[in-house]
RNA sequence: ACAU
DNA sequence: GAATGT
C-alpha cells in the first residue's frame, strides 16, 4: 500500500530506488462499460478492439470521479497531477538537508532553478525564469542561495546538489563559467557577482554536499523535464 | 573519464 | 543528438 505524498510533483522516481507513481485508478469514458477500474488489466479489457475508446490512470479515486464526470475531452493529451509514492531514502542521506535542482531549457537559457526541504518536501525558494543562464550557472546560484537561507534561518545544516560544477565554484568561491559578459548576459552575470560577493564576505557552516544520484536516483529537486 |  | 563544466 502506498502513501500519497501531500506536496506531489517534487519527489521522482528510479526504478529500483524509489517507487512507481501511484495511479490505482483507471477511468474508462469510452468503451465496452464506462466507469472507474482499480487495475490496467481491467481497464484494458474495456478499451481494446473498442474503437475510439477513451481511458486513463489517476492516483485518487477523487481525482478518477471527477475526470469521470468531465468527460474524456478535458484530460485527453494532457498531463493531470500525478501523486508519486512517498520515498524511504537510504540512512546514508542527511535528511536535515536542502535539495536543489536546476532546470536549463537550452544552452543558455531560459533556466531556472530551486531549492526544496528534502523532510518536509516544501519548496524553500524557486528563482527565474532567467532569460539567460547555463545549466552550471543555475546549479551554483541555488546553493550559494540555499546557503544563504540556511546561514539567515537556520533549521537545516546541509545541502545537496548533483552538480560536480557548481559544488566546486562554491568551495573555490569563483564562478568559471564560459557564458561571455554582454549587453545580454549582463543581469545573470550581475546576479552571480552579486553571489560571488555574498559568499567572499560571508561565513557559514552548513556542508555542501554530493547527491549520488547514480547509487540515490535523481536529486528530488530535480524538475522531471529530462 | 566524471558530473550535469 | 547538443551544450556546460572539472
Ligand atoms: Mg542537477
Ligand atoms: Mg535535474
Amino acid at each position: 500500500m502506498y502513501m500519497a505524498c501531500d506536496n506531489p510533483g517534487i519527489t521522482n522516481i528510479r526504478k529500483g530506488i524509489l517507487v512507481p507513481m501511484i495511479q490505482k485508478c483507471y477511468v474508462v469514458w469510452v468503451g465496452r462499460t464506462p466507469g472507474i477500474y482499480e487495475t490496467w488489466d481491467e481497464c484494458k479489457s474495456e478499451v481494446v478492439g473498442f474503437p475510439e475508446a477513451r481511458c486513463k490512470g489517476f492516483s485518487t479515486l477523487e481525482q478518477a470521479e471527477k475526470a469521470l464526470k468531465d468527460g474524456w475531452e478535458k484530460h485527453w493529451g494532457k498531463k493531470d497531477q500525478k501523486y508519486k509514492a512517498d520515498i524511504k531514502y537510504p540512512d546514508e542521506i542527511q535528511k536535515n538537508s536542502i535539495v536543489v535542482d536546476v532546470s536549463c531549457s537550452g544552452p543558455n537559457g531560459p533556466m531556472e532553478y530551486r531549492g526544496i526541504g528534502l523532510k518536509e518536501k516544501r519548496i524553500i525558494f524557486e528563482r527565474g525564469s532567467f532569460r539567460v543562464g547555463t545549466n552550471n550557472i543555475g546549479e551554483f546560484l541555488a546553493i550559494v542561495e540555499a546557503i544563504r537561507h540556511i546561514a539567515k534561518n537556520g533549521h537545516y545544516d546541509t545541502i545537496y546538489s548533483d552538480s560536480q560544477v557548481a559544488i566546486g565554484w562554491v568551495r573555490n568561491k569563483t564562478c568559471k563559467t564560459t557564458l561571455e559578459r554582454s549587453e545580454a548576459t549582463k543581469e545573470i552575470h550581475a546576479i552571480i557577482d552579486e553571489a560571488l560577493e555574498w559568499l567572499r564576505k560571508n561565513k557559514y557552516s552548513c556542508k555542501v554536499i554530493k547527491w549520488k544520484t547514480t547509487q540515490w536516483g535523481e536529486i528530488p529537486a530535480d524538475y522531471g523535464r529530462k
